[in-house]
RNA sequence: GCGGAAGUAGCUCACCUGGUAGAGCGACAGCUUCCCAAGCUGUAGGUAGCGGGUUCGAGUCCCGUCUUCCGCUCCA
């Protein structure tokens, strides 16, 4: 037996829409770019992460509770968290180097070299200009001054720019069903990151939940983000699901906090059996605005290392900021004794370690370490060939399928028993058409971990053969065993 | 966003230099079959991404558009 690992991203993408993982959205309408709807076993398998995630987070942790926050919240949720004035710069290209620039750094720069030549009037009058013209989000304006300007891009050192294009991270929609006459009243975002739902209400929960901190609050959702450049199938998409944990910590502690996370993340990982040597952390050395610490748990696609997962030291930033804009405070009361002064640690606002992973993206690591086209020598010499999903089978859309090896001689029946005691307890499949090694291969093909297969000798003894997907291998056991051989591998 | 390539049945592809679409696999319905796909029979499925143009006639040539892929660019 051997494996191809020549398989590209592109086999794994077409394998994914053959057998009902991964669709292009509003595909019959020639789709829309970066959107991607999950299928019946897709489905299936993204539920699975997201409830092993929620599991050995909430579950698993007495001191982490979750929530389910809106996608929509108040607009100065994002004027605080700065997505409102660090995501909506206008942008322009150069169309002989093909670089991009902000505008105003564009301007800024030429204004540099004018303040260099002792040309600082100028400059200053120059900025005030651009000022102008971006509060009023002229574009033609400012198009207009740089061409006046003649300024050139330091690459190609021409002016033949683009238009100005305004960049949005975030997607707008309107709020309410009465239009304003200020139609900026009206506007909602929908969230670009699920974090900020956690952070508003940080102390409904610590408050009603009786949170002691150090604690966590965990939060899987929907999240939109406009992206320049959208592919790569589902790594990057428009609409994309999260995962994250918030965990709250009494300042100057975060850097030990950071560490535990960091590991533990890693741990959860390793935990689904996936091989430890294509995980590798990526440590951030340009951090973000809020940032103390930051890396990322990045994982060996067929198109290379890229980000799965974030652990963030996030400061007391975003608490911080709410605490500014809402005009509420943020704090919380620690009770517990400081062994340096003897007295409680008092109020503060804590510090937040964050984890984040990308649901899809960690959909997408799934299959992409589960897909292989093997080939197999066969008794007679010839050789075979198999495509399988070696899915966790803890993650595995289907956990069991049952057939009865032919569809007489009360073969059915027999199966259908089994069916209807198993299927209350995990996902069955039943199948009785086709030749046996075909039924066998079609599950493969969906990473079903398990078939049993009910044939003559079932009649005689009650035995069943189970038949493994991973190593093709068969072994003989009771029928009532089979629940608790399901059982025993998925949880 | 820019440059390049592509878009024919669910999938992989064919139709050579324009004359009104085919195969394999798959799916479905049967038959056969006592344990690993490629035995048998039958059925369904495509106005050739979409729109326009040239032409007596276009899947085949031209333009536009959408989507995908590759490279560049961006990515708190």
């Amino acid at each position: 037996m051997s494996t191809n690992n020549e398989t590209t991203f592109q086999q794994i993408i077409a394998h994914a829409k053959e057998y009902g993982f991964v669709f292009q959205s509003s595909e019959i309408y020639d789709g829309l770019s970066a959107v991607y709807d999950y299928g019946p076993f897709g489905c299936e398998l993204k539920k699975n992460i997201r409830d092993y995630w929620w599991k050995s987070m909430t579950q698993l942790h007495e001191n982490i509770v979750g929530i389910d926050a809106a996608i929509f919240m108040h607009p100065t949720t994002w004027k605080a968290s700065g997505h409102v004035d660090n995501f909506s710069d206008p942008m322009i290209d150069n169309k002989d180097s093909k670089k991009r620039y902000r505008v105003d750094h564009l301007i800024e720069g030429f204004v540099d070299t004018l303040n260099a030549k002792g040309e600082n009037q100028k400059g200053e009058e120059l900025i005030a200009a651009m000022e102008q013209l971006l509060a009023k989000d002229d574009f033609a304006g400012l198009k207009e001054l740089i061409y006046e300007h003649k300024m050139s891009c330091s690459v190609s050192g021409t002016c033949n720019w683009t238009d100005i294009r305004q960049f949005n991270l975030m997607f707008k929609t309107e709020f309410g069903a009465v239009a304003s006459d200020n139609p900026d009243d009206n506007i909602v975002y929908l969230r670009p990151e699920t974090a900020q739902g956690i952070f508003v209400n940080f102390l409904n929960v610590q408050k009603t939940a009786r949170m002691k901190i150090p604690f966590g609050i965990a939060q899987t959702g929907k999240a939109f983000r406009n992206e320049i450049v959208a592919r790569q199938f589902i790594f990057r998409m428009r609409e994309f699901e999260q995962m994250e944990m918030q965990f709250f910590v009494r300042p100057g502690t975060e850097g030990e906090w950071y560490k535990v996370w960091k590991e533990e993340r890693l741990n959860w990982h390793k935990s689904l059996g996936i091989p430890a040597e294509k995980y590798r952390y990526h440590d951030h050395v340009k951090l973000a605005h809020y940032a103390k610490e930051a890396c990322d748990i990045e994982f060996e696609f067929p198109i290379g290392f890229k980000e799965v997962e974030g652990i963030h030291s996030r400061s007391d930033f975003d608490l911080t900021q709410h605490q500014l804009y809402s005009k509420k405070k943020q704090n919380y009361y620690d009770a517990d004794i400081d062994p340096a002064t003897g007295k409680p640690y008092g109020n503060y606002i804590p510090y937040v370690i964050e984890t984040s992973i990308g649901l899809d993206r960690m959909f997408l690591l799934v299959l992409c370490s589960a897909y292989k086209e093997e080939t197999i020598a066969k008794e007679d010499g010839s050789t075979d060939s198999r495509v399988v999903l070696n899915i966790p089978a803890k993650l595995a859309p289907n956990k069991l399928a049952i057939f009865p090896l032919t569809k007489k001689d009360g073969l059915p029946e027999i199966a259908e028993k089994l069916m209807s005691e198993c299927k209350p307890l995990f996902r069955c499949f039943y199948e009785e058409k086709d030749a046996i090694g075909k039924r066998y291969r079609r599950q493969d093909a969906i990473g079903t971990p398990f078939c049993v297969t009910i044939d003559h000798q079932t009649i005689e003894d009650g035995t069943v053969t189970v038949r493994h997907r991973d190593t093709m291998t068969q072994e003989r056991i009771p029928m009532d065993k089979v629940k608790e051989l399901v059982l025993n591998a998925i949880v």
